[in-house]
DNA sequence: AAGGGCCTCAACCGCTTGTGC
DNA sequence: GGCACAAGCGGTTGAGGCCCT
């Protein structure tokens, strides 16, 4: 653990001196745990105190949210949830909570570290940009699928933080800061000669073909209601138009030599036409509206459990 | 057995976002 | 609109344990 004397020149995320900080004891979890599930979660800056703990209120959430709260799930990775995580990372980038939030029981940092420490250098063996998803070429290729016994591999390499920091997949159009592309309004997102998706009104409709989907998406200020909110992209929608994405069709890089070898068939349960995925070009802007859909969707949701707590 | 290198993951930091005044 | 505060997020660090020689 971070050694409690290194401060160097960073400031303590708490400036008050006399706080504990490194690894937590059992009374210290004892304390905390009992506090919560007496008089619940929130006001962290005052809850250190209040329970008794000589913590900051940082170091207090981060310690229920990744490791004491009853719903986190302890022990290895299943490798459904493996998978999971590898097509939600291609979908939606190092957006860590998100994909966390689609995988019960699993918190962000668990998620995050994994992915550092075994997935990012699993796909680089398989010939996979880690960041990218998209195969490396033979070049890096032979450079990468070797990596120098540490650092490269197992940590990423520093860099400038954004407000939208993710590598996002193969070919998303980025913006010039490197983030990836939010639809916004009126925003026309082509992305092969049959496929385009337009953002208007709030809305995202994809147009494939001669064929229409309405996508429900909806701006980032988000709901004039629950209702709206139910009726316009509801969880059922929204679940199922995500699961059509995390569906391995939608994923040429890791299974269209797959699907072109046992040719692919139409599927009508999934918003998008299984034979239009690989037209898709999985990477553009197209994932940038869904990416803005699940982001938006995770929002709303938050906000409805809010509301219902 | 000893020592050095590597790996894992809990915890921290700084920044962004949301909210209330 | 501007400010302050709280909460959340992603990147990074480093202690401790494991593995190899």
């Amino acid at each position: 653990m971070r050694n409690p004397s290194a401060g160097g020149t960073k400031t303590p995320c708490c400036s008050k001196v006399g706080l504990k900080r490194g690894p937590w004891t059992p009374e210290e979890d004892e304390l905390l745990a009992g506090y919560i599930n007496r008089e619940g979660e929130g006001r962290w800056r005052t809850l250190p105190k209040r329970a008794g703990l000589l913590r900051c209120g940082k170091s207090c959430r981060l310690r229920w949210m990744n490791y004491l709260r009853p719903s986190v799930k302890r022990g290895q990775i299943a490798p459904d949830e493996e998978d999971l995580i590898l097509r939600l990372h291609r979908l939606l980038g190092n957006r860590w909570s998100l994909i966390a939030g689609r995988i019960p029981g699993r918190t962000d940092n668990e998620i995050k570290n994994y992915w550092n420490t075994h997935l990012s250098k699993k796909l680089i063996s398989q010939g996979i940009d880690p960041r990218t998803h998209k195969p490396l070429n033979p070049e890096t290729q032979n450079s990468s699928s070797n990596p120098p016994s540490r650092a490269p591999s197992s940590k990423p390499a520093p860099r400038a933080r954004s407000p939208n920091p993710s590598p996002i997949s193969s070919g998303l159009e980025e913006t010039s800061s490197g983030s990836p592309a939010i639809p916004k309004e009126n925003d026309q997102l082509q992305s092969a000669d049959n496929m385009e998706a337009v953002y208007q009104n709030g809305t995202a409709t994809a147009h494939v073909g001669q064929t229409s989907y309405l996508l429900g998406l909806r701006s980032g200020n988000g709901l004039s209601t629950e209702e709206e909110d139910l009726n316009c992209c509801g969880d059922d929608v929204f679940s199922s138009f995500l699961n059509s994405l995390i569906n391995e069709e939608a994923f040429p890089i890791q299974h269209q030599l797959q699907q072109q070898a046992i040719g692919s068939s139409p599927d009508s349960d999934s918003l998008i036409p299984m034979a239009a995925a690989p037209a898709f070009g999985i990477g553009t802007g197209w994932e940038s509206a869904i990416m803005s859909s699940v982001i938006n969707q995770d929002n709303n949701s938050r906000r409805l459990n809010d509301q219902v707590e």
